[in-house]
DNA sequence: CATGAATGAGGGTTCATTCAT
DNA sequence: GATGAATGAACCCTCATTCAT
């Protein structure tokens, strides 16, 4: 009897976080189509195949949507970071490097729309920009991580700036790479390594 | 008395234009604040003086507002363009062109907020987009006069990559350049500069 | 076997007006708490420790709660009344009278919480304020058992007003009773007897 | 020019005063027809005649149109109080006194319903609740001064008990005055007078 | 022409009620 | 019977747009 419940619970917690995943997949797709502002819950509802009402029963207003759904994306983004901090991966160098983690990056944004819309999102409430802004955070750190393996001799106030110009760069080409066909995209992704590559060298070195 | 009037007509004609470029100043400093979306036709009025009644006697919507700023920001900034085609200015090496160049156009874009909030619109409607589109490629077209005069061996079709690549990595770092204070913005600029040589230097030489 | 299933019915109806009971009390209490209006069903079969759904087995609507709550506190209060009716509680002077009367009439509304919310829900929809006024009609009956008994020279309908308005002056004091500390209770409570005692005794004496 | 202008703006304060005075008209009817919870900002726009929209030109959302109402008719009731400090009505014995007092204060009701209907409110949001018992205090302060008049060789506090109970039986008679036809009312008020009469004579004097 | 009150469609959100499990 | 996620109508409120003055 308590395990049939257990079993049930399970499954429902199961389905729970399905119709989240649903949910902030289809946030996603409708913050890339038509941007957050003009996103309405109750497009995202019915992208995700369910009724307004019950978008509530797993977030308590449009901003959490958003909130999770960066929080979720940002996650899943440090994980691969993370997978560049390997001893393999630190000693490639810088063109290898960008070679593979702007492939690995530009792919992941392809298959998650609405990150960039999200941080493009020219004003925000306070809230969910604090929230972001907190995610923003964790995000240079990463990717301060990255860097200082192959930047030692700097401390991280130094490393501020060039982090935080390359991640910038990266994201105004993003759209380029995301909106066109196959050939334009990998023309773009082709554009986006030589420039930071050039950024960075006389930075780090090769 | 038909000279009485035409006078008439001309100074209303000169209030009409006063009251416009009030209107597309004012939609430019709020665009800059809370960005389009967030944008209300009140909020413009008000920061215009005038009523928001008023402002569709010289704006059919909100859109036009929007497109009427881009057009007369946009115009403004292919005068800047044209300035830098004087066989002084064409003579200037890619490192004392971009240092002038660029500081100009921030500088601009300091006086004139609003235009970057309207490129960085996440998604706007259609109709917009495309008299936004519109203004671009005249843009895009200037700025290829501007590289054509340095870089003559290329078909106008090889240079449109790095010319949008280029725009878009200004774009990206300029919210960088406008939001911090005086050390911050020329910190940025630097970087610009550094990053617009970087790329450019391989392409078209020094 | 028959008499197995209906050991099982039984058990069953027994379950049932157990969830019943439950549930209206959990009914009276949240009615309490923010009112008839402001109170929802998913309130009430949370206080009551069920789901949203299983209020529905036994009652078809939120206004069936409310009514049938307000059946069984009035049924329960008709029972008291009755215990006035006995030759030796009839034989009591009026202010003896009231004293206990009142007493336990308050008490049981500190121990039922809930049918004062209901006495005063600004308005209710037509069916509940029918139904409402039904089992006010069997009370104010009661009431005018008691009363005839103390007052038998008089018509019903030479009773009715003045048993009317002595109860619409209880009803605004019960909760001045019910809110405060018991120091503050007891002042109330002396001043329900007092006003029921002066109003009446012109009318039908000591 | 200034003249106009200044006529203009006058023009408009009063057609101001005038929405107004109709939205919290159109409010009162439609909290004493359906109750404050039940009364929609809709109903209270289309009692009104006017566009839902309209409503916020005048106040900012539904609590502050109930909140508005409440001050308005308050500060006519306070005024009523006031007819009631003149030499000559203070020289009036306690039935005289009574006999008028209500009868005005009934008319009153009778004129601006939905004040009843937000005393009787069940629940209300905290802010509402504070600005009316605010609003009360005012009330249990004219009345103190009314009574005080007539009782003065008690303290403040001694009087604040019985004024508070006196006022609440009023206001438990007031819907049975307000919802019958004449001849129900005038009973109704007979009885009002006698309750008040047969309380707080007792306490003080004729 | 200017005004600003008026409009009303549409957005985010709640909650009484239903229904698949 | 019990569950609780799902439903969707209806609420409060905003704001682009209109129009009487």
């Amino acid at each position: 009897m308590g395990e049939n419940q257990q079993r049930r619970q399970a499954q429902r917690q199961k389905r729970g976080l399905l119709r989240v995943e649903q949910i902030l997949h289809a946030a996603g797709t409708i913050f890339a189509e038509v941007g957050y502002d003009n996103a309405t819950t109750n497009m995202i509802a019915a992208r995700a195949g369910i009724s307004p009402g019950s978008l509530y029963q797993f977030f308590p207003d449009k901003e959490a949507i958003a909130q999770a759904f960066a929080a979720d994306v940002t996650e899943q983004l440090h994980q691969i970071y993370d997978t560049f901090l390997s001893p393999e991966a630190i000693a490639l160098l810088l063109q290898p490097f960008l070679e593979s983690f702007i492939d690995v990056i530009v792919a992941f944004n392809q298959e998650h729309p609405g990150y960039l819309a999200l941080e493009l999102a020219s004003t925000i409430s306070a809230p969910l920009a604090l929230a972001l802004a907190d995610l923003h955070r964790g995000t240079m750190g990463r990717l301060d991580a990255l860097f200082a393996a192959r930047w030692p001799h700097q401390t991280q106030e130094q490393r501020r700036l060039p982090l935080l110009v390359a991640y910038r760069l990266f994201l105004a080409l993003l759209p380029l790479a995301l909106e066109g066909n196959e050939e334009q995209r990998q023309a773009i992704v082709r554009e986006m390594k030589a420039v930071l590559y050039r950024y960075w060298e006389p930075i780090i070195g090769t």
